[in-house]
Formats: structure tokens, C-alpha cells, sequence
DNA sequence: GCCTAAATAGCACGACCGTGCTGAAATTGT
DNA sequence: ACAATTTCAGCACGGTCGTGCTATTTAGGC
């Protein structure tokens, strides 16, 4: 059984990039058949249902996301150049990984008020993300180089805020200074935590 | 015409609550029809279009705001007093007004990647929501209440972060700390900017 | 190279979508 | 109060949705 795994693997792929753009909503049994190629009930049979393949697609853009995002950067050396690492691999994840920006940010307001499993793991995911964060600064703190009273949930709050205004200036607004602007806000909130 | 005029606007709003808590794309017309307790024709009559009902629901969504937060917080003193007015008003706004949170926060992350006149139109409400903040923090620079250097568009670009921020620890996680963590952003924010 | 099992296609279903048309009911101006 | 106009409901349409059932093709183990 190594054909269907691959190509399962390959559809949920597809599911990840339309997901980015139109929503977990809107990602539609119909398009996604017509973007992988196969006929609407041959890719049904891989997913028990529609919410098996939201389910999947979810947690392979978690896969996806800390093979490419956190794992690298958790090789960086302990402290804030690590923290740094975080956040210039989280700014890569959002610009250059799927055609609709961070899959996670689009879900994250779309699922918001609809309860039910796929908002779950999200949920679960996004405070995983946040305590990565979070213990990312922690080391910088036992390294010395944050001060010692550093509230780092608060300061977890923050790098996200800033992560989502950079989504919202670079994909809605199509600012071409967002990036200059989200490093600088990324500086400002490094200089305010240093010991 | 003052019967269709009333209706109009009291389907309007029922479509602003749906939308923010499903988005514009969810939004249909036979779930508002019920909501609204017409039939889906007599509801569909007073719109030509799905895409002008989602058009005139964003544009009373945005009437909507600036009557509640913006006019409101404009006729506070000057200057940092200002500042603050404007963001209490829009925490209220998204914590209050509608059942599904700031029905804008949801539309920016589902239209970012969606053209047509309705992505449009947010555009236009969003980037003129940035220069009122950014215009109530110059008064605070002219008063001499913020550091004359101050780069406001940047100081927009940042409290903007920390609404988003506050809408997905409010909504998606629901941390009842998500308002205490917001403040004390926005608190550390305004001391890296003050004379 | 067959034989079993997995992978995919074809087709049909009920439900809901957006959108027209047509007639009844209600509102409004005089 | 009547006439003109607006407001609304009923019904129908083609299309797409998610999801089953039944073949048919393909792949993998002997």
C-alpha cells in the first residue's frame, strides 16, 4: 500500500495551498478533484468525509509547518538568536510557502465562531505555536540576554500580533513596505524585553 | 419609501451578525431569509445581486463603526487622550457589538486572496481605518504628548497587531486574559512613543 | 503471470445555492 | 377611498454541493 498513501499525501498538498486562499469553507470537494486531476468520488474514497479531509489537511499544514518553521529554527543557538530564527522562518512560512499566505492566520478568523473538531485542532495547534514561542524566550531569559523579569506569554502575545499585522499589511493591503514595517515592530519589541 | 428603506436596513444588520461570525463567503441567502423571517425571493428583491447584498452589509457594517467607535472617540481632548479613546471604543466594538467579534477581522482574512469589488471596498475601509489612527497620534505628537519623531503610520501598523492579536486570543482562544494582555500591549506601545 | 486487494471512475440521490418570473398583498400619494 | 406603486411570496430553473453504490482498472504478493 504505497500508491494510495502517496497520493493522498499529494491531494492533501493541494488542500493545504487552496485552503490558504478561499478558507477551509470554500475548499470544495469539486474544485480540489479538478485541481489534483481525479474524478470527485475517487478522491472521496481516500477521506470518509468532508470533514475527515479538513481534519487531514489541517494537520498535514502542521506537519508542514514545523518541518519548515520550527525545526530549523530550534537549531539556532539558545536565546534571542533563536527567538530571531523563529520569526524570520515564521516571515518565510507566511510569504513564500503557500500561494494564500499562512493557512493558519485564514483559519484562525474563519473558524473562530464555528465549534466542531476542525476548530479543536486549531486551537490546539495555535497554542502549541504560541508556547513555542514562549519557551523560545524563556531560554533567552535563562541566557541573560532578556531581562529576568520578562513575561514571556506576554511577550508570545505580542511577536504574534505583530506576525498578524504583517499578514494584513503584505496580503490585503499589498503594502510593499510591510515587511521593513514588521522587522521594525519585531526591533522595538526586542529592545523593550533585553536585559 | 419608507417601508423597504426599514426592512432593507434591518436585513442589512442581521447580515452583518452572520457575517462576522461565518464570513461573507458563508453568508447565503436562504439562512438570511430565515433569520430575517421573509422568503428568500421577497429578501432577494430589495438586492439585484448576492455581490451587491455583501457590497451594501459591508457598507453598513463600516456606517456602523464609525458611528460607535470612531465619531465617538474624535471628540475626546486632543492628544493621547485621544489615543486611547479610539482604541477602548474599538475593543468595545469587537468585544460587544456583533455576535461573532470585529466582522472586519474576519472579512481581511477570507478577502485577502479573493479579488473583486468586495475585497475592494475593504481595502478602502481598512487603509482608511489605519489613517485615523495614525491622524489621532499625530494630534498627540502636535501636543507634545508623543516623541516628535514618532513615525505614525508605524505606530498605526502596530496597534493594529495588537487589535488582531486581542480578536484571536479573544475569539479563537478564548483567554479570558486576552483583554488584560491586550492593554498592557497597547500601555507598553504608548510608553515607547511618549516625549 | 496470476489473484487478491486496493485505487479510481461512473452515476445517481437529495439538498441547497443564486436568480429569474409572475401574481398577490400592502403601502403610499392624492 | 381609490389608484398607482412598491413590497413580498410562490414557484421553477440549472448548477454545485457532499455522499453513497457499483464497476472497472490498477498495483502488489506469491
Amino acid at each position: 500500500m504505497g500508491k494510495g498513501e502517496a497520493t493522498r499525501a499529494a491531494i492533501l498538498d493541494d488542500a493545504i495551498d487552496i485552503a490558504s486562499k478561499v478558507g477551509f469553507g470554500a475548499l470544495t470537494i469539486g474544485m480540489l478533484a479538478e485541481q489534483a486531476e481525479m474524478s470527485k468520488s475517487g478522491l472521496f474514497a481516500h477521506f470518509k468525509s468532508k470533514e475527515q479531509l479538513q481534519l487531514q489537511t489541517l494537520d498535514r499544514a502542521r506537519e508542514r509547518f514545523v518541518d519548515v518553521a520550527i525545526r530549523p529554527a530550534l537549531s539556532a543557538p539558545r536565546g534571542e538568536a533563536r527567538v530571531r530564527a523563529l520569526f524570520d522562518h515564521w516571515l518565510r512560512w507566511a510569504s513564500d510557502t503557500l500561494s494564500g499566505g499562512c493557512v493558519f492566520v485564514g483559519a484562525a478568523a474563519e473558524l473562530d465562531d464555528q465549534p466542531g473538531p476542525l476548530r479543536d485542532a486549531l486551537v490546539r495547534n495555535e497554542q502549541d505555536w504560541l508556547d513555542v514561542i514562549a519557551q523560545v524566550a524563556q531560554t533567552a531569559v535563562s541566557e541573560g540576554e532578556f531581562a529576568p523579569d520578562t513575561d514571556v506569554v506576554q511577550f508570545a502575545f505580542d511577536v504574534h500580533g505583530i506576525t498578524l499585522a504583517f499578514h494584513h499589511a503584505s496580503r490585503l493591503m499589498r503594502d510593499p513596505r510591510a515587511t521593513e514595517r514588521t522587522r521594525r515592530a519585531f526591533e522595538n519589541l526586542l529592545a523593550s524585553v533585553r536585559a
